[in-house]
DNA sequence: TAAAAATACTCCATAGGTATTTTAT
DNA sequence: ATAAAATACCTATGGAGTATTTTTA
């Protein structure tokens, strides 16, 4: 069974058009490059269609009705709205325009993080980037939900439908009171400082960064006695300001200051932390290409000062 | 030699609007009352117009890029377009919604053309009237010219591209200053007053007023000795007033009276006067047949008062 | 009467159908 | 393993061509 034509199509508007501005049957059908019978056809048609005549045929001349002269405006309007979407869809298609829903979680704001979205945002003014804060596990959920199309997690996020990328290596370095002992002993090692309670963050999901903490503790043959967990490393600096033990943070958490906590370098370990872009192996967006080709781009500067 | 197709026609956004709104190509080419195949083969090719991908194709679920989403907002609005279009041309050609230019003469306005007017606009809120006072010279032309749909001229524009309807008829009274003599002596016979001057209007084109005026003269007799010719009634009733001779003029302008002047019934005369509806014998548009069907009705009706 | 649009017919490009294979979960 | 989309191939509608007639100014 065959499906009622709705017959008003763009071919027909566009003849449609050609025959109102030419005024000529003979000269719309040259122009549009066609014999002139299967165009008046086509207009007798179109007629038929919306049951309306739209052009009064005397011979000298033929003119426009009232009805035909709405027509012309409808069409125009609809060639205008027909172009504007061709390219709309092909510049989002491209990349170059559309919507990009980054999350990160909190350490990653001391980095490298707010030079990549200036230098995205001056690079694809037309790519609307919506940005949220949230710890690794929220990061993973909204993901998998697809309700972000990035994530920026530490170290990274471990699932079959995630392609994760590092990004941003850096060393550890030791947060402790700045009322603490230890400051007068530096070069600090993490072994020197097994009895202490070792604040960590977060615990779930794996592989987390407590994880490459207590790593680090295994590769100079402890773990810690006492270990503290708690969400976000603003919680884990907090407890060591008043402190309740020492923890191990990301150096670039450590260049910008915190109240009351003291930051050092660690001897003797070449553990490493680094962040990650994380993206659903099954999103096809070139946005995220976008993105990760900015990001790469401005880690191959030699990192600023 | 075929031309290059432009491709994006309504059909295949009504079939990209399908399987967006469905997700699901199966079940689209149901609701399309059409197999599935030829419906992937659209959307494929619709693509490919497009240079853009607009589904992300995963067994379970079928999902929209952003790019298709884009194009499903411009495909929504398009199709309402369309359909307004449709509604609007038809509206038009229908006669039910538009625009109507309308002139009529002067001496019109005393009579049923105010309410004719009136009745118009209540029975056709959506057409658009433009209304223009001016004499038969001048209604003549400016319809020859198609500058106006309708003329409204008395007695008629003689044209073999005009088509006149009498509309309105009346007999005619006799204009004369309030001061003259002849008030004395009512009824008056047109005869009588043959030695007066005969202010008469307009001259050209014909057949104009002034020949109906000279014409019943002619019946009883005799032509003016002494013509006075204006351009409008309002000129000869003023040259009335100021004692420049006599006038004739349709009962209708009498009625509303003027200072200086009486009005007075001719005896033994049956002379009578009509407007008429004149228009383009090549204007097909519905207005023309509308008004003049308002214009049937309104003198279907007892005169009132 | 002559210029232009409408009609008559022919052809083929492409939308759409059926059968089948490929793909992705 | 299976549901769903893609591919292969065939059919036929309807858009476009050429030749001709009709119309109207």
């Amino acid at each position: 069974m065959q499906r009622k034509e709705p017959a008003l199509n763009l071919k027909r508007l566009e003849y449609f058009l050609a025959v109102a501005e030419e005024l000529h049957f003979g000269r719309a059908a040259e122009r549009l490059e066609m014999a002139q019978p299967p165009l008046s056809r086509q207009i007798m048609q179109l007629e038929e269609e919306l049951d309306a005549t739209l052009f009064d045929r005397g011979r000298g001349q033929i003119r426009l009705t009232q009805a035909g002269e709405a027509l012309l405006g409808h069409a125009r309007a609809m060639v205008f709205a027909i172009e504007e979407a061709r390219r709309d869809v092909r510049l989002i298609d491209q990349g170059a325009k559309g919507r990009l829903r980054v999350g990160f979680v909190g350490s990653a704001t001391h980095g490298v993080l707010p030079n990549l979205i200036k230098s995205f945002r001056r690079t694809y003014p037309e790519i609307s980037l919506s940005l949220s804060a949230m710890n690794n596990a929220q990061l993973h959920r909204s993901l998998i939900r697809r309700e972000l199309d990035i994530a920026i997690a530490r170290p990274g996020l471990d699932d079959a439908e995630i392609k994760s990328l590092p990004f941003q290596e850096e060393p550890l370095v030791l947060a402790c009171s700045d009322t603490a002992e230890i400051l007068t002993r530096a070069p600090v090692t993490l072994a020197s400082l097994q009895d202490m309670p070792f604040v960590l963050y977060p615990e779930q999901p794996r592989p987390s960064f407590a994880d490459t903490v207590l790593a680090a503790c295994s590769a100079e043959g402890f773990t810690p006695e006492r270990k503290v967990f708690c969400m976000d490393y603003q919680t884990a600096i907090s407890l060591v300001a008043v402190g309740e033990g020492v923890s191990v943070v990301p150096r670039s958490v450590g260049n910008s200051g915190h109240q009351g906590v003291r930051f050092l370098p660690l001897a003797n370990n070449d553990a490493r932390t680094s962040l990650s872009i994380n993206y659903r192996i099954d999103n096809r967006e070139r946005h995220i290409l976008r993105f990760a080709e900015i990001a790469r781009k401005l880690m191959l500067k030699p990192p600023a000062a």
